[in-house]
RNA sequence: GCGCGUAUAGCUCAGUUGGUUAGAGCGUCCGUUUUACAUGCGGAAGGUCGUUGGUUCGAGUCCAACUACGCGCACCA
């Protein structure tokens, strides 16, 4: 009691406190006492291994810190399993850009040695990032943490692979994929961002061979080169003759059918649409549906090849004004439009997505499949649906409908050297029946030196790896399958997946349908999605605008309780998380408050050495706090936390330190039922410091520690395992 | 085009099933330092809860329309 001082100090306090819970082992639901009954499990989303955590992670951990601590107060084996992940493409791009700095790139070293680098510089930083989970205060257990890139992860994520093959699912194509020229990789349609922009549109006159011409629009003219056909509406009554004719491609004169496709739009341009396969997602589909073989013009440097001629080497928009000129002088542009139209853009680099026909690894997320005849999509669907997944906030659920029903086929290969390798080897000479039933394709996770079924030593490993989100898609169930033996059973399905909404699609979608597919269980119970934090003036916090607020330097600051409660109060259920200093520094106030508070009471009860009975008015009292732990409780339950939050501050400062211990205070000095107010703080303060210790762990656990003996009074050693209160 | 969301005090935001004087933090003004806390305490100013209409005994809360802003999805060449 002589120790606690006047003003709080975080940073004395809390890694004492994280030490002595460390020291406990109550992290791990293993050696939770045998009160604690039913088991609860939540897994971490990871964070990526490639950086520092910030203030995003900071949203999750307190959360789900928070509710962690609940269920274990509640008297749950809570298990909360950590991890970290690989985070294919992302952390390439990071250590790339660390390369750069150094003068080097990725191509100074063996695909192996740079592996090698990377592999080393990821795990330097889960070390970091563990660090800091504890400077947060979460109370998962490490025992159990999990990399994505663990030998028995990438085992299960391989053998879903296999399976999805054997199974039909998966297939290798030559599609249309979003092309970033700078990364020179492919992406999945979730990677792409759409801007709008403007642009021009470009009408262009292409000569029939029977003589005339025929007008087109387009904005890119530079593929031109890969034009296989033209193609009209069939119900476009200007156009009804021309069916069937051929045209002239206007830049190497190649001759080119006219076709009819009900894609074609009449209201757009001139109601004519060149057709180039390769270079264009909607073509591509009309080419296939017309047997029109894809015409690759532009290569993956982004440059036109050498069926583009004399502009052989150009960039695309360099091409653009090139081809322009060409058309002009030859008296075949006819007129120029300014359009804004939606153009796809990497979301990393931001440079103008190319599409491009590529053969890679797709996912088919609609085939039906199994006894029940449904897909991928259809299952996970259902899964919401029938509420067997249930998705807080609830508007998220239209959300997830809308995308899912335009769900297309998920693209997971990537063309970089960070990841989990796909498992697939190609026989280049098919000599038995076998190999060329499989067009080549050997699925092995291991390495091959000969073709299984004609025994070609001339076979190709394909040199991509998997989307990360194909692996963090199985997560749920590959962390519990590897943590430690038994705990599949026991904590599969999970309680709650909490994270971020922005990666419902990317992520829990993804982790629902393979969820569902590998264990015929859905991965979760309830889906959490917390906001985004911005800063005062609603802007995304990023490095790049400077109003990054560190969490450790908070932390440091103002320490992690605070830091806590200010992203969790405050913050309606599935809005944005607004986030200043001013903020953090009201909640530092509180924790000063309940420090001193508590101060207080220590010093007023020590000559309390057993149990009084209350008066009537304090009982009272004590009825009223009952009502408020139950409102807490149900806010919780509800995931409310923001509320729960606000109903702990607001009775702990306004109720309980400016009413309650004012009153008691005089009862104390003047020696009026001096006992029933001693005891009345001390079961307000005890009971008090409970239900606030999921939000602000470390002072509550801290106080606790000074709590005094009173005789006919139990409590546990650390809150941590305390119950929490039913009835007072 | 389809879908979702937001609009409450000077600023940033809470306000679950409609119900007594609409809340917090920061900011402003006045007072306050001998006794838990000035990271405090007491008090004050400040809101026609975006607009209009409707349902209701009663609406910030439900419904409709409108206005403004934001976001997601989609094959506009």
């Amino acid at each position: 009691m002589k120790s606690l001082g006047k003003i709080y100090q975080p940073q004395k306090e809390e890694k004492k406190i994280y030490r002595l819970w460390e020291k406990s082992g109550y992290f791990n639901p293993d050696n939770l006492p045998k009160t604690k009954k039913g088991y609860f499990s939540i897994i971490m989303p990871p964070p990526n291994a490639n950086d520092p955590l910030h203030i995003g992670h900071a949203v999750f951990v307190s959360l789900e810190d928070l509710i962690t601590r609940y269920q274990r107060l509640k008297g749950k084996r809570a298990l909360w399993l950590p991890g970290t992940d690989h985070a294919g493409f992302e952390t390439q791009i990071v250590f790339e850009k660390k390369l750069e700095k150094e003068g080097k790139s990725r191509f100074d070293f063996t695909r192996e040695e740079f592996y090698q680098l990377v592999y080393q510089y990821t795990k330097k930083n889960q070390k970091t990032v563990y660090q800091q989970l504890k400077k947060l205060g979460a109370s998962c257990d490490f025992s159990r943490k999990k990399f994505t890139l663990d030998k028995d992860i990438i085992k299960i994520v391989l053998n879903t692979f296999e399976k999805l093959y054997q199974d039909g699912l998966i297939y290798r194509g030559e599609r249309i994929v979003n092309y970033c020229p700078k990364h020179q990789t492919a992406f999945s349609d979730l990677e792409v961002k759409y801007e709008e922009e403007k642009g021009t549109l470009f009408y262009i006159q292409y000569p029939l061979k029977d003589g005339g011409a025929v007008e087109v629009a387009t904005t890119r003219p530079e593929t031109i080169f890969g034009d296989m056909a033209l193609a009209i509406n069939p119900n476009d009554k200007r156009y009804q003759k021309l069916i069937g004719k051929i045209a002239i491609e206007p830049l190497t004169k190649r001759e080119i059918p006219i076709i009819e496709d009900k894609r074609v739009e009449q209201d757009f341009g001139t109601g004519v649409l060149k057709i180039t396969p390769a270079h264009d997602p909607t073509d591509f589909e009309i080419a296939q549906d017309h047997r029109l073989l894809p015409r690759r013009v532009i290569d993956f440097q982004g440059r036109l090849n050498e069926l583009a001629g004399s502009l052989k080497g150009l960039k695309v928009l360099e091409a653009r004004e090139k081809t322009i000129e060409i058309l002009k002088q030859n008296n075949l542009l006819i007129k120029t439009e300014e359009i804004t139209h939606r153009v796809g853009h990497c979301y990393k680099c931001h440079s103008t997505i190319e599409p491009m026909i590529m053969s890679q690894w797709f996912i088919s997320v609609n085939k039906p499949f199994g006894k029940e005849k449904k897909s991928l999509r259809d299952r996970a669907i259902e899964a919401v649906k029938t509420k067997k997944i249930k998705i807080i906030p609830k508007n998220f659920e239209k959300n997830f409908y809308h995308w899912m029903k335009n769900l297309k086929d998920w693209n997971i290969s990537r063309q970089i050297w960070w990841g989990i390798p796909i498992p697939v080897y190609y026989c280049q000479e098919q000599k038995t029946e076998k190999c060329q039933k499989e067009k080549g394709i050997i699925v092995s996770q291991k390495k091959l030196k000969e073709c299984p079924y004609c025994h070609s030593q001339n076979i190709v490993k394909d040199p991509d790896v998997l989307d990360t989100w194909f692996s963090s898609g199985q997560w749920p169930f590959a962390t519990l399958m590897t943590a430690k033996k038994g705990d599949f059973e026991k904590f599969y399905p999970t309680d709650v997946m909490e994270t971020g909404w922005d990666i419902l699609f990317f992520w829990v979608a993804r982790m629902i349908m393979l969820g569902i597919y590998c264990t015929g269980k859905i991965p979760f119970k309830t889906v959490y999605l917390h906001g985004l934090v911005r800063d005062k003036d609603r802007q995304k916090m990023s490095k790049s605008k400077g109003n990054v607020i560190d969490p450790l330097g908070v932390i440091e600051n103002y320490g992690a309780d605070a830091l806590r409660m200010a992203l969790i109060m405050g913050t309606g259920l599935g809005s944005d998380i607004i986030l200043s200093e001013e903020k953090i520094k009201g909640f530092r106030n509180f924790a000063n408050k309940v420090w001193n508070a508590s101060r207080f009471v220590l010093m007023n009860i020590d000559d309390l050495k057993k149990k009084p009975n209350l008066t009537k008015s304090d009982q009272k009292i004590l009825k009223d706090f009952q009502r408020v732990i139950k409102k807490v409780e149900k806010h919780l339950d509800n995931f409310r936390f923001n509320l729960a939050a606000e109903t702990v501050y607001r009775y702990f400062w306004f109720t309980f330190a400016d009413k309650i211990i004012e009153e008691m205070k005089i009862r104390i000095r003047e020696n009026k039922n001096k006992e029933s107010a001693q005891y009345l703080l001390y079961l307000i303060l005890k009971n008090s410091l409970i239900i606030l210790h999921p939000f602000m762990p470390f002072i509550t656990e801290s106080v606790w520690q000074s709590l005094p003996e009173i005789k006919g009074e139990k409590r546990e050693k650390m809150i941590l395992i305390e119950k929490w209160p039913t009835s007072l």
